[in-house]
DNA sequence: CTTGCCGGGAA
DNA sequence: TTCCCGGCAAG
């Protein structure tokens, strides 16, 4: 998971920086940064189900091969001219101040406010959760050009529709979260104490964030300050599962005798740890 | 589908 | 206590 992160991290912010688009300038807004270069000749976007158009011309049901010029041009043609997916899924604006970085996951999200914000690294490290407080869903109405038509077609000229880009007037502290955990991370004295980020202006993980690091005070989300709360028991994040092999699949299922105690009452490995 | 393991139960 | 498993979440 951490290698993951780090690589995809590493990948999509530290190196394919340049063709990025910072969509404060930009007027046709380019949040899929994801898949900036086209690899000549690959079949285009990531997993991430990438737009409806570049997915669809792998599709094996289509007896034509050749893509249609207007596909083509989709899929070489000046990444600003893209257009946005009209996801099904919300997405992600970080409610830093003067940031509003839009992303499609919230892990994305998550790894952002972590890296950009709190200067932290990429690494589940403990994760408290506390990302979670710097950026909220946008609800994305599905436009109505999602009708079941344009997935098929993918030559559709009408995927060109620029998307009213979620346009969040001001800058709301998300939502409280009903279960805290007591005293965690900076309760919002800490401030100006907040981890500088450590990032400078031309990183290219900078992108996207409109003003230099700025003294001001940060969207601190307020937390419930105590514990009258009813304090959900049952609600346990449950641990991000750690990486490395355990005995199971160490030894195997037909090696159970050489499981560690742990292993083979199902419980936490103790032989392997994280 | 598999893997790790929490919560809970039986001996 | 030791031992096991249902069932869930993550992958």
């Amino acid at each position: 998971m951490a290698a993951a992160a780090l690589t995809s991290l590493s990948t999509s912010l530290l190196l394919l920086g340049a063709p990025a688009v910072a969509f404060s300038t930009e007027p046709s807004l380019e949040p899929w940064r994801e898949a900036p270069v086209r690899p000549p000749g690959s079949s285009g976007s990531s997993g991430d189900g990438g737009w409806g158009l570049t997915s669809d011309q792998s599709s094996p049901s289509t007896p034509s091969p050749p893509l249609p010029p207007e596909a083509a041009h989709f899929l070489f043609g000046e990444p600003a001219l893209r257009k946005r997916k009209s996801s099904l899924q919300g997405l992600f604006q970080c409610l830093w101040k003067r940031c509003g970085k839009v992303l499609s996951s919230a892990s994305g999200m998550q790894r952002h406010i972590r890296l950009v914000h709190l200067g932290r690294q990429a690494e589940p490290e403990q994760s408290d959760g506390e990302e979670d407080f710097y950026y909220t869903e946008l609800d994305v109405g599905v436009d109505s050009l999602t009708d079941g038509l344009s997935g098929l077609t993918p030559g559709s000229p009408t995927a060109s529709v620029p998307p009213a880009f979620p346009h969040l007037e001001p800058l709301e502290p998300p939502a409280l979260p009903s279960l805290l955990r007591p005293p965690a991370l900076p309760p919002p004295p800490v401030l100006s104490s907040l981890p500088a980020p450590q990032v400078c202006p031309s990183d290219p993980a900078y992108q996207g964030c409109l003003a230099p690091i700025h003294p001001e005070p940060q969207p601190i989300p307020v937390r419930a300050c105590a514990p009258a709360l009813p304090a959900k028991p049952g609600a346990n994040p449950r641990k991000p599962r750690g990486d490395a092999k355990k005995c199971r699949k160490v030894y195997g299922v037909d090696h159970r005798d050489l499981w560690c105690t742990a292993c083979r009452w199902k419980k936490a490995c103790q032989r392997f740890l994280d």
